[in-house]
DNA sequence: CAAAAATTTTTATTCAATAAAAAAATTTAT
DNA sequence: ATAAATTTTTTTATTGAATAAAAATTTTTG
């Protein structure tokens, strides 16, 4: 039985983290303040304080949404097939990039890993880690495909490979959105040179 | 000549740092308050806005300045000669870590990183990328003295793989600091392990 | 030494964050 | 169905970061 108050809570949620999304579009993440998203929501500036503890905790909750949806779409859009690592993992980054700037802009995206690092241990930074977590897995599933079609030599432990690859994508993530002047074509390059050099060193 | 102005001002800098340093050590870096900083520099709170911009910007600052030393640490406490690649990181990185904790504690670091994110762009934002830059090459100066012993084949671009290992050491400093139970043990284990999945990869 | 220029301080305002008390709504028990 | 108990929201108030503009002070320059 879902209570009275338990449907108000959902709903008062959904709205808050709907009336920030048009309002941080709409004006940007600094200019819009917690009473904005309260007026816009008709709740009190307290109640969304209560609800998300800071700016920021809205702003995560938002992403979270957002990235449910981002990591449908890379198990559709990545290959299964004649996978090579590299474009893999190039594609991979591709649909990330693309994904972040359609949704948000990069000055947003600048708060949200603002948010992430000194909100460190709580509830919504670690709903955003298990999200990335999953994003990696992504990458993992793929590459224990590649080395079932035996294009990827089978002494690879595809678990530490594809978490090492998606740090690496992540880094290079980050430099995306530092700067608005960065391209994603740009990115793509750091990428492939990163993995060009690290695939060379053939140790034992 | 430099001026009595020019004078005043490089010494109330260094005041302001020095004082912010005393105070983020003893209180916490949320704790203080740019008041506290102000007071215990013996200017108004303002002036310190005036100087730094932020409290994240006197925060940057500090950084910037012990990093300094860092590079130097690294440079003479890094190995020359018989160098295993996957040995050198993992030294880098505990340099590094341990020159971080040793300075400031894992919450101050956080903030460090936010900051660096969200002030992209800013006059401190920018020195500290460059110190990132001067550290990644130390990296890439290792490697090329290890190719050129013949420790590394040579089709390998030092520049390219010095920066992709320093990305990836990076992104586990991140997730050193992220957490407070976060060990370096525990840190250079899953550097091993990223790089030895990385390097068991071996592209034509 | 006085006028000009630069810098700091004072003063004031907005907004995030937090706490505590008051008010309003829902739930539960009768 | 209603009154008491519980939960939740709102009101009210406070601290501190950030910023802006005017006033005061200090240094520089002629």
């Amino acid at each position: 039985m879902s209570t009275l108050r338990a449907r108000q809570k959902e709903d008062r949620r959904k709205r808050i983290v709907s009336s920030a999304k048009a309002l941080f579009k709409e004006k940007g993440y600094e200019k819009t303040t917690i009473e904005n998203i309260a007026e816009a929501t008709g709740v009190s500036g307290v109640t969304v304080h209560n609800y998300y503890g800071t700016k920021a905790g809205v702003l995560l909750a938002l992403v979270v949404e957002n990235d449910e949806a981002l990591i449908a779409r890379l198990n559709e859009s990545l290959p299964t097939e004649d996978i090579d690592l590299v474009e893999l993992v190039v594609s991979f980054a591709h649909v990330i990039m693309d994904h972040a700037i359609t949704h948000l802009d990069k000055e947003i995206w600048r708060q949200v890993i603002a948010a992430v690092t000194t909100e460190a241990g709580t509830r919504l930074s670690e709903a955003y880690f298990r999200l990335d977590q999953q994003l990696a897995y992504v990458l993992v599933n793929r590459i224990e495909a590649a080395q079932a079609a035996g294009a990827i030599p089978a002494k690879v432990d595809p678990v530490h490979l594809g978490k090492a690859l998606f740090h690496l994508q992540n880094a290079r993530f980050v430099q995306f959105i530092s700067s608005d002047a960065m391209s994603r074509e740009e990115i793509e390059t750091r990428l492939r040179n990163d993995m060009s050099a690290l695939f060379s060193v053939c140790l034992g």
